[in-house]
DNA sequence: AATGAATGAGCCTTCATTCAT
DNA sequence: AATGAATGAAGGCTCATTCAT
């Protein structure tokens, strides 16, 4: 019997045994017949279905981008209010299903990998835009746009920091702690603010 | 020419070479072919100085951190007060010697290979607990110790988010801003504790 | 042309070449690529099958020694008597299929390789086990326990002496003589318990 | 000062140098590097003196037969009547400066380089012929020529077997046992003339 | 839909050898 | 007499990619 919507599934298990070869090596130095082998398939097929290995890379990227998209979205949901919903924001991204130590180490993979392939960093770049906007819609309700904007690019780079920092260290990441950096940052900033006012 | 004395000159200039080639490419993934074309030799005698690729890299993210702490070290002496010392640790990481195009992207490679190398872990570990020692040792006499560590921590992470943000980005690296985000970071934080006090 | 368990033939193919690029250089120092040269594949191919150089080398020593005791086997099945049996066993090891100048290039090369390498090591000793034990299997009936493993020895030591020997000569390899030359050992050797006797 | 006369020095330092390393790693397979190293000397200068590796290997082999030959006349010397030579020679070939482990392998490596050069063939041939008519010069006055001359053949297999079969084993050669299986050969085949007539 | 077969290209590494001093 | 400096050449090995089935 010949297997008919095998594609979608395929292509799943390649990405997800993408990025868990990536996350593993910590780096997108893996081979392509690792990656198909963690599938269960032949690397013929991935490229079969990808195209290539950059196009397998950029697929899995882009997943790990619409995860995280999905993840903030519905997490603003269901906060109410400016300031909820940039804790929203903030601990989506420590969420237990993005700060874990293979997606954090694919995700320094591929942003090294910016540096080198227009495409990577075409994609980063939208994921920096929605962070930026995303947090932007609630702040200016708490402070002027200049400074929403600043203290928008404060907890971006806070938030990669803590990503990049974390490649460091062994054991559990700790999203506790880096939340709570996080959080200390926007309250004295809103307070700073308040103060000054 | 003279013909001895010749090896400080090379392992130099692999070195250098090394820094160039890895921060054109974004990426450690350069071959010894390349960085020894680029500092004028033989891939062979870039071995017979260095061993082998990773020993070259290794030599080449010692120099990196010694160059960063050698900048830190002089600008700390010409410092005076807590205060003016933090700043001053935080400006050298974004000194022109250091936020260069180049530097940032070396940088990063490295941080992502300290995800499989031990050896690159540890000298990347050297580096954080000396940045968050310098930090420390100023921050003590601005605040209690628990929040002069958390502060440390923010910084660090500020410093090195910006670094890997820098990366997305066209254009030359705004060290200005850079270190301006910082440095409001830190007065609001100060502030923050005045206030409460 | 069939696409489908090439697998068995390829290693075939490799090892046949293996043995004949290894005679005619006299030394394992062949490279891999002359070897799948001979072939008629990719240098990657037979990297593919065997793993890599010590691999493939392995492999062909194993298949030596294979067939050298399939050979062995086969005349001693039609050998009657203890007498006739060790003649076989001589015979065998001296067959134009066992006795060629390839084939005794490539056993000096193993036996000098063996010095260096646990498995080539390993693998000879089998070979000079299981030579002592057929031979041993028919002198007992000849003469007595002692003597019969002294002349298996001495058998032994003459068949690989006059291997190497014959490495120094040119021209054809002259099994005649060399047969005789062990047959005569064992002649006198036995008389000389009759004698005794 | 400069230092005169160093060249016979440096040569047998070498040559020393040579042995030791082949006989360690039980091959020619080592570098001139290596072989300077252990004479104290850099590489450069081993080419100086001998030309290239090549050359330097032919000195090495030909100061072992020299070494052997002088052992050889030494022992003939000493010896009176045919029998007693006819064992001196095989004593010596079984010496202690002679039989030891990294001796033969350096033996058996040459042996092995002798079916790729020429050179090293030529002169392990006149190693075989000096050999041969030691023993002959012996055997002559022992039995008819013909059987003298199937004997030498026979002797000779046998040292060069025990030479190659110790190759396989561990711990130290045992030159005792060696040397009986030799002796025991000339006996019975004597003997065995001598029960024919 | 899927894969075994196969390869070209490229990289790291080693080493004998040369040369200027 | 002696060496550090330097390299060309070559080999083992890996891997993305293609193709016929």
């Amino acid at each position: 019997m010949p297997k008919i919507g095998m594609e979608p599934l395929r292509r799943r298990a390649l990405i997800d045994a993408a990025i868990l070869a990536i996350g593993e090596r910590g780096s997108l130095d893996v081979t392509m017949s690792e990656i198909a082998g963690r599938a269960g398939v032949s690397s013929a097929l991935a490229h079969h279905y990808f195209g290539g290995k950059e196009d397998l890379l950029a697929a899995t990227m882009r997943h790990l981008l619409a995860e995280l998209g999905r993840d903030t979205i519905a997490a603003l949901r269901q906060s109410d209010g400016p300031r909820a919903r940039v804790s929203a924001i903030v601990a989506t991204n420590f969420s237990p299903s993005q700060f874990r130590t293979e997606t954090i180490a694919a995700w320094l993979a591929f942003y090294v990998e910016a540096q080198r392939s227009d495409a990577m960093r075409r994609l980063l770049r939208v994921y920096a835009r929605r962070l930026h906007s995303n947090l932007m819609s609630a702040l200016v309700d708490l402070m002027p746009k200049a400074e929403a904007s600043r203290t928008a690019e404060g907890i971006a780079a806070l938030i990669d920091g803590l990503y990049i920092r974390r490649a460091l260290k062994d054991g559990e990441p700790d999203a506790r702690s880096a939340i709570n950096l996080v959080e200390d940052y926007l309250a004295i900033t809103i307070a700073g603010k308040d103060q000054a006012a």
